[in-house]
DNA sequence: TTGGACACGTGATTC
DNA sequence: TGAATCACGTGTCCA
């Protein structure tokens, strides 16, 4: 972060250089102007130029170009003096509220090394992209394996349902909250994971994947 | 996006300055001041680029090149017109890359309504912060269980580890290639996984199992 | 020196 | 109208 600060040349406040850093507040509202001079620099300094109507002519010159713009602006146009900085606040509050949407959005990228917006934007790119890419890694593992709900051949008669219930409780898996005994296997590549929801009793388990196995 | 649209006001010129100095001193060279009542300023130097509406800029060359130096004030300070010409340039470089990434940015943003710089920050930092917590979860989830191996009491002499292993394959979990049998426990809350891997024979998960259960 | 980065003031434009 | 947003040209700073 370099540059900056205020510069300013035309200055209508003091400025309270933003800059990147946190904090600035705001510090407008009551800019006291340079004083222009003296003599009135009354609030906004401006006005004083308006009442002037000096046009002066957008001089100089060179030769060249001239033309063309002006004309058109002097019609409608202008703006009261008032307006006019009420404009540049809330221009200046605009950019203030930009750039700390900006640092917000640096402090949640990890390792970032330069500050500038460019690398802040750049970056939250990537940083996004990689977290888009996660989520989607880690929740295609857990969906990856189908549940199947077995037949259960003498425990229960019939709640055959090869479906669907991709995840979740038992409870809510094939809303049976009654089921004494509920089976499932899911088969994961290589692996076979057999969920097995029953009362507790003695040697329950073996006796259920005798079953089965 | 709205507004826009080269407008150019300001010439590229040099500078009228008119009217003097604000106060503060400084001078800096040529100060502009604000020109504030119109009039000033106005006219390109060089430019004209500004057909129509955004395209990049590239514009055509330079033909300002020409004009200017003058002086005015001339003397140090100043910058060649070829030097401003070149700042103008890069300027309006610099900006067109932060739009397009601006853009990059609203693109991978789900359900941005709208586009305006604040929203496209202000979203972002939103949906980053959903990411992570997203990530966060699922990979809670997913460690949440702990893995304990088991003892094995008969088929495998001392392997016991009531460890750290937090997931993973089999083969990775504890560095043990050469096991004929291995046996995890997962606990999660009411629930319990048991990982057994071994050679396929007859009956075997009954009979693994016999030794638990 | 030069180039990159920044905030500023400002005219235009859109809602 | 009026408020909000934008892109622009510009002065200034820093490496």
């Amino acid at each position: 972060m370099q540059g900056n600060t205020s510069s300013n040349p035309s200055s209508i406040t003091e400025n309270s250089s933003l800059k990147f850093s946190p904090s600035s507040s705001i510090s407008y509202f009551q800019s006291q102007i340079l004083s222009f001079d003296n003599t009135t620099t009354q609030f906004y300094g401006f006005d004083r130029t308006l009442n002037s109507p000096k046009q002066i002519s957008t001089q100089t010159t060179k030769g060249s170009s001239k033309n063309q713009n002006f004309g058109t602006k002097t019609t409608l146009g202008k703006r009261s003096a008032a307006r006019t900085y009420d404009h540049i606040i809330a221009e200046r509050k605009r950019r203030e509220k930009l750039s700390q949407s900006l640092i917000a959005l640096a402090a949640l990228i990890p390792d970032l090394k330069k500050v500038d917006k460019a690398s802040v934007l750049g970056n939250a790119i990537k940083y996004i992209k990689e977290l888009k890419e996660r989520v989607s890694n880690l929740e295609e593992e857990s969906k990856k394996t189908r549940v199947v709900v077995l037949k259960d051949p003498e425990l229960n008669g019939d709640n055959y349902d090869s479906s669907s219930c991709e995840e979740g409780s038992i409870e809510n898996s094939c809303g049976s909250e009654s089921l004494l005994l509920q089976v499932e296997a899911r088969m994961s590549g290589q692996e076979v994971l057999l969920r097995i929801h029953c009362q507790k009793k003695n040697n329950i388990l073996v006796r259920i994947l005798a079953l089965y196995v």
